[in-house]
DNA sequence: GGATGAAATTTCAGGCTTGAAATAAACTCG
DNA sequence: CGAGTTTATTTCAAGCCTGAAATTTCATCC
C-alpha cells in the first residue's frame, strides 16, 4: 500500500496519533469544566446545562426564535428542544406565541422572569469560567480561541 | 469596588469576555466533532460513544476495573455505568468476574469478542479524528494540545 | 381545486446521565 | 466481638438526547 493514491486520506500512523491526542485533550478538558459549570448551575440556580443554553440563544435574539432555529443553533436535535422548551413553558421563563402565517410553527421567546432569571445565571456563569480559565491570560485566550478557529471545523448548520 | 483586595478573584469585563468566547468556541468545537463521530460509530458499528469510551478504557486496562476506578476515569457517575457495563454484558462484549477478598466487587475486562469488536472501531475511530484535524499539521496538533495541557485544569479525579 | 411533496413539530422507544437513596460487604477500634 | 463508619454497587426518578415515524400545515403545480 505505498503510493499511485493520488492524496491519501489519511495520514502517517504516527501523525494520527497526535491528532488523536489533541482530540482526547480537549474531549477531557470540555467534559470536566461543563462538568463543573452543571454542578454550579444546579447547586446555585435549580437550572441545567441544556435549560441555561436555550435561554441563552432566545436572551441572545430577543425576537424570538422558532424551534427549528434553536436546533440548527444549539446542535441538538428537534424532538429534544420539545421537551426542554415545554419545561421551560411550565416554569414560565419562555412563553410561545403564534405566528401570523403560519401554523405549524411558534415563536419561542424568554418572558420576563426568563430574561430576569438569565440575566443573573449568566453573570455567575461568565465568572465561573473567568475563574477556571484564570491561569489563561486574556491574551493566551484569545490567541487559543483564534487557533481554534483555524481547524475550520464548524457545526454543521449555521444560525 | 477598585482596588483593596489582594488578588481580585474575578477579572475585568473585558477579559472575563475573552475567556468566555475561548469557551464558546472550545464547547461548539467539540460538540461538532462528538457528534459526527456518534453518526460514525452507530451507521458503521451500532455502537454508541460511552460504550466505545468504556471499552476504550478497559482495552488500556487488560487486567480490568472494577466499577468505581471505571466512574473515576470516564469522569461518569456510578450509577451510570451500571447501565452501560450490563447492556455491555448482555452483548457479550466485556465480562464480570468476582474478586478475590471483595464479594462488593467484581472486575470488568472485555471479553475476546470485545477486544476485537472494539480494535476494529479504535482503528476506524483514529481514522476519522485523523481527517476531522486534517487542516492541522501534527506539529500544530502536539503544540495545540501542549497548550491547552497548560491550561492546569484537570479532571478533579485521576486514574 | 386536488394531488403531491416539503417543512415544522410532536411523539416515541431506547439509551445516556445525574444525584440521591438503598443495600451490602468490609473495616476499625474500643 | 460488635457498633459505627467507610467503600462499592445498585436502584430510582427525573431529565437529556437521538433518530425515526407520525401529524399537521403549507406550498406547488398540474
Amino acid at each position: 500500500m505505498v503510493s499511485a493514491a493520488k492524496t491519501p486520506s489519511t495520514s502517517s500512523a504516527e501523525d494520527a496519533k497526535a491528532r488523536l491526542r489533541l482530540w482526547i485533550r480537549m474531549l477531557r478538558l470540555t467534559r470536566t469544566i461543563e462538568s463543573e459549570l452543571r454542578e454550579n448551575l444546579r447547586t446555585k440556580f435549580g437550572a441545567t446545562l441544556p435549560r441555561f443554553d436555550v435561554m441563552a440563544a432566545l436572551y441572545r435574539f430577543p425576537g424570538g426564535m422558532i424551534l427549528s432555529e434553536l436546533s440548527r443553533y444549539l446542535m441538538v436535535s428537534n424532538g429534544n428542544l420539545t421537551g426542554i422548551v415545554n419545561r421551560l413553558e411550565n416554569d414560565g421563563l419562555v412563553e410561545r406565541t403564534l405566528r401570523d402565517g403560519d401554523r405549524r410553527t411558534s415563536v419561542v421567546r424568554l418572558s420576563e422572569r426568563g430574561v430576569r432569571n438569565f440575566e443573573s445565571m449568566a453573570s455567575a456563569h461568565e465568572s465561573w469560567v473567568d475563574e477556571i480559565f484564570a491561569s489563561l491570560s486574556p491574551g493566551e485566550a484569545e490567541r487559543l480561541a483564534a487557533r481554534l478557529k483555524q481547524t475550520g471545523i464548524y457545526p454543521r448548520t449555521a444560525p
